[in-house]
RNA sequence: GGGCGCUUAGCUCAGCUGGUUAGAGCGCAUGCUUCACACGCAUGAGGUCACAGGUUCGAGUCCUGUAGCGCCCA
């Protein structure tokens, strides 16, 4: 038996996690071994920014993969959860590049070797932060396999794809108007580009013929961009502007010759029907030119000043330049009116800034035939999206696909495996181009053995490295033994916030390099199932604030897990989250959420420091399932077992389907609503009792009780579960193993879940809520007991009712002591309770405040009245019989009977 | 403009394929120094399930429309 100093009053997790995860890294029971022969389970973690720093979004997401992992762990899978980084080409550049300003240098400065130097040492400084932090949170990810997206073996997988790709023509270089970050100085592809609606306006411009007879009006937003005008376009359909089509407008400011073209594009509701067309500087612009094979006059640099083909405007900020664009047109009458507009606009996911289209040589993936499997991966059920809904975002992105711009015009990351051979570009044919792509760096141009090979400064954008995770991290191209037990994945958890980023990424390339070689439509399914990359894509909701607002740092909403974990500990901030974790629905987070569990977890100490208390070390660790001497006890310990064996199941139901807040729900209500609350309580009679017997069938009731929700609670509250697990005596605790190794409960199935026990200890329940009930309302002193008078319906007593074996149960938790009595009690004195077999009388020894007692009587028969008023009227209803289920109408009838007889008891005793 | 989602107690949310008197936590009220726990125990108040139609024997649940909020894509 436990001294109860030994476990503190209350739980402390500042000083019982250290610990923990101290001795599961001593017992290195993470680290996954790929020649087991369990099955495998595994997954990568979406590797955060190596700039990074744990936010409640990481949190989330790693709480409910480590719930998996863990589940899945105890449950006898090998599982390899793979942990890693990447290298953030952007985001890691922009703060290496912030240290060195605050030097007054630049990367230019440095030199490009030097730089990413520098960016390395970062790197080996700070980006294992966030993986301190996952460790924190109690990730049981295999560090021992922790990577990096620039590592060596990585970097090699993503020259690989690079060169498969080109050598399957798959990947092209062209002049292509792109996404340009003016202060990152590099292309974003389309979906790093976030729009964001500003208060703009629209100016109404007047370009005349050149004929001088007249003149028409455009609008624009961008008023500094008819320096690049090249044509104005007009729909071929719109009757107004048929006569103008072919004519020639002059160009204000700049004095060029434009012509007006007929182009399907053109909406022709829309304004006057007249678009300006910069084919250089807008994306539709852009196409329309070169349907009409307009020149494209570039008129910005690449950090968005004005060129040489500026004119006096060269060398001016773009901002800078609209103002003189507009003050020049107006000086020269050519400014009709100016009128406010709300407008969407694209600016930089990095850093903000807003983007320019603007036209330069970058690499692109062609997307259509590598997205076509990628639709029949998750159309025909290969790969699954819960919930399901997802398809539809991720479908239609698919269906729509547009090739993906990957060269970013920056330093740190994958620099393309890709040389141009001077010679060779000065006299080539276009489809060479001079150019060779190659795994390792060639020596001399294989067409015309010139040694003049420069390599592309670019470098590949990091999502493209990112797409192959789920097999370069497992050691690909190379046929690794990870690789074959392991992938595919078993399951990626994600937010849908990158659902287009990465996941269907990672879809194109897993099926592209693990997929056969032949087409797929000819794939069997055997061939889908080793080609994807995982199987099943939970996507959880994003965290909001209480108000429902974005969290980010620059508003200062930001809840921080980590300062969360020192105030609640890390077991209530991971179960607040699983617990929130509702799929498909934003979380609205707030500090008092995770107070709440913390109090949870406080309850299981307490409940675990009392089990310890009260059972030995040497006795049975789980109860022999039936005869203790007490059918009291027998009844109630089938309860609870019953109530075990409900957990269970309903528990693994909602974790094979990705419900973890179900999960954690029905978790909580065990442990605490049924555990605690009840027979906790009921357990104390048995302890203090004289049947010793029942004393040790309940000592191992609660024990086993206790042991198996240790073992339920853990994937979700580890390091509470793993100290209280240590705690246990040895025989509860078969080889001495860590908690997080040790099997998951599984449905006993026993007898002992018997439903009849099970609904008399509810009825039993539902009597000792009903007179607690009756005590509060006459406001009976908790210590004061009371007599209770028991009649059955019939007004007999025959036997002896199973009820009389809950009457010390009765005693001691409504401290109402009872009785059989075939007379109505007094009515002055008495209160009734109508259950279905009988009511309870309970006896109050002053005079019970008549009038009181009368309209609370009434209140309730008015209530049944309209109850049994209703459901008669339903089995009168001759289609109410013949449709509805046997089941449905038979419970009617009884529910009904229920009310009829709980009407008929209180009515007598108006009477 | 196209698509998707949400609206249930004061607050945050559960409620599976239609069938108990619609639930929980927090908050609120009242009473408890009950020998695991005041991070607790007990009891209670509080809801026309956004609105309007429809399908059905039966709708919080399915369909249509309306309003408000939010997200994605163009």
């Amino acid at each position: 038996m436990l001294d109860p100093d030994l476990l503190p009053k209350s739980y402390e997790p500042a000083t019982v996690e250290p610990d923990v995860r101290r001795r599961w890294e001593e017992g290195d029971l993470f680290r996954a071994n790929a020649r087991s022969d369990r099955p495998a389970y595994s997954m990568v973690i979406p590797p955060p920014n190596v700039t990074g720093s744990l936010h409640m979004g990481h949190a989330l997401n790693n709480t409910l993969q480590d719930i998996l992992a863990r589940y899945k762990r105890m449950d006898g899978f090998e599982v390899l959860w793979l942990p890693g980084t990447d290298h953030a080409g952007i985001a890691t550049q922009n703060v290496v590049e912030r240290d060195l300003a605050k030097e007054g240098r630049t990367r230019h400065d440095l030199g490009r070797e030097k730089f990413l130097e520098r960016v390395w040492k970062w790197k080996e400084t700070y980006g294992g932060r966030i993986l301190e932090q996952l460790r924190r949170l109690g990730c049981s990810c295999d560090f021992s396999r922790t990577r990096f997206t620039m590592d060596e073996g990585l970097s090699a997988a993503v020259r690989e794809v690079f060169v498969r790709l080109w050598e399957d023509g798959l990947l092209y270089r062209g002049d292509y108007i792109v996404n340009w970050c003016p202060r990152c100085g590099t292309a974003l592809s389309d979906i790093e580009v976030v729009y964001k609606e500003i208060d703009g306006a629209f100016y109404h411009i007047r370009y005349p013929f050149v004929d001088g007879e007249g003149s028409i009006v455009v609008a624009t937003t961008r008023p500094e961009t008819m320096l690049g005008d090249t044509a104005v376009a007009v729909h071929p359909d719109d009757e107004r502007h048929r006569a103008v089509v072919g004519k020639k407008l002059r160009l204000p400011i700049v004095g060029r010759e434009i012509p007006i073209v007929a182009d399907s594009y053109v909406d022709p509701s829309f304004g006057t029907g007249l678009v300006k067309i910069t084919p250089a500087h807008d994306p539709n612009d852009f196409l329309i030119g070169q349907r009409h094979s307009l020149p494209l006059v570039n008129i910005l640099n690449a950090d968005a000043t004005l060129n040489e083909n500026a004119g006096e405007f060269r060398g001016q900020d773009r901002f800078e330049a609209r103002k003189g664009v507009v003050a020049r047109l107006e000086a020269e009458g050519f400014l009709i009116k100016v009128e406010p507009h709300k407008h969407n606009v694209g600016h930089c996911y990095r850093c903000s800034t807003q983007i320019e289209p603007y036209v330069s040589k970058q690499w692109f993936i062609r997307m259509k035939p590598l997205a076509e499997p990628a639709i029949a991966a998750v159309t025909r059920g290969h790969i699954r999206l819960h919930p399901e809904r997802w398809k539809n975002d991720y479908l239609q992105w698919m269906e729509n696909i547009r090739d993906w711009c990957v060269s970013r015009q920056i330093w740190w990351g994958h620099r393309i495996p890709a040389w141009y051979c001077e010679s060779c570009q000065a006299t080539a044919s276009k489809d060479i181009q001079g150019i060779v792509v190659a795994r390792e760096e060639p020596r001399q141009c294989p067409v015309c053995g010139s040694a003049e090979l420069r390599q592309d400064e670019d470098v590949l954008d990091t999502w493209f490295s990112s797409a192959l995770w789920p097999f370069s991290t497992m050691g690909w191209p190379a046929e690794t033994d990870d690789l074959k037990k392991f992938y595919p994945t078993s399951v990626l958890s994600t937010g849908f916030d990158i659902l287009t980023f990465w996941v269907s990424r990672m879809i194109v390339m897993g099926l592209k390099f693990r997929g056969p070689k032949k087409p797929w439509m000819d794939w069997s399914d055997d061939d889908w199932a080793r080609a994807i990359p995982f199987r099943d894509v939970p996507i959880h909701a994003l965290i909001r604030t209480e108000t429902g607002e974005k969290m980010s740092k620059s508003k200062g909403n930001v809840i921080d897990p980590l300062v969360m974990m020192d105030k609640f500990g890390t077991d209530a901030v991971r179960f607040t989250l699983a617990a929130l974790a509702a799929q498909g629905r934003d979380i609205r987070l707030s500090e008092q959420r995770f107070e709440g569990y913390r109090h949870f977890a406080n309850k299981l100490w307490n409940a675990s420091r009392f089990v310890l208390m009260n059972v030995d070390d040497s006795g049975p660790s789980r109860p022999a399932g039936g005869r203790s001497g007490d059918a009291l006890c027998d009844m109630c310990n089938a309860w609870i077992l019953g109530r075990l064996d409900e957990t269970v199941a309903t528990l693994r139901s909602a974790l094979d389907a990705y419900e973890f807040d179900a999960a954690a729900r029905k978790l909580y209500d065990f442990i605490w609503g049924e555990f605690c609350d009840w027979y906790i309580e009921i357990s104390k009679i048995f302890l203090t009792g004289s049947n010793a017997q029942a004393k040790d069938e309940t000592k191992a009731c609660l024990l086993h009780v206790l042991t198996e929700s240790l073992k339920l609670l853990h994937p979700f509250m580890p390091f509470i579960t793993e100290e209280l697990w240590e705690r246990l005596p040895p025989t509860s605790r078969p080889g001495s193993r860590p908690l997080a190794v040790t099997a998951y409960s599984r449905v006993s199935g026993a007898s002992w879940a018997a439903a009849e026990q099970t609904g008399r200890v509810s009825s039993v329940i539902e009597i000792i809520r009903q007179i607690r009930n009756v005590r509060t309302l006459y406001r009976i002193p908790p210590n004061r007991p009371v007599d209770g008078v028991i009649r059955r319906v019939n007004g007999r007593i025959e036997g002896h009712p199973w009820i009389q074996d809950a009457f010390p149960l009765i005693e001691r938790l409504a401290k109402c002591v009872c009785r059989f009595e075939e007379a109505v009690p007094d009515r002055a004195s008495s209160v009734p309770c109508v259950f279905a077999e009988f009511t309870v009388h309970v006896q109050l020894s002053e005079v019970v405040d008549l009038d009181q007692e009368r309209n609370r009587i009434r209140q309730r028969l008015e209530e049944l009245g309209g109850l049994i008023e209703k459901n008669e009227r339903r089995l009168k209803d001759a289609e109410f019989l013949n449709n509805a289920p046997d089941e449905v109408v038979e419970t009617m009838r009884d529910k009904t009977e229920g009310y009829r007889q709980e009407k008929d008891q209180l009515a007598m005793h108006l009477a």
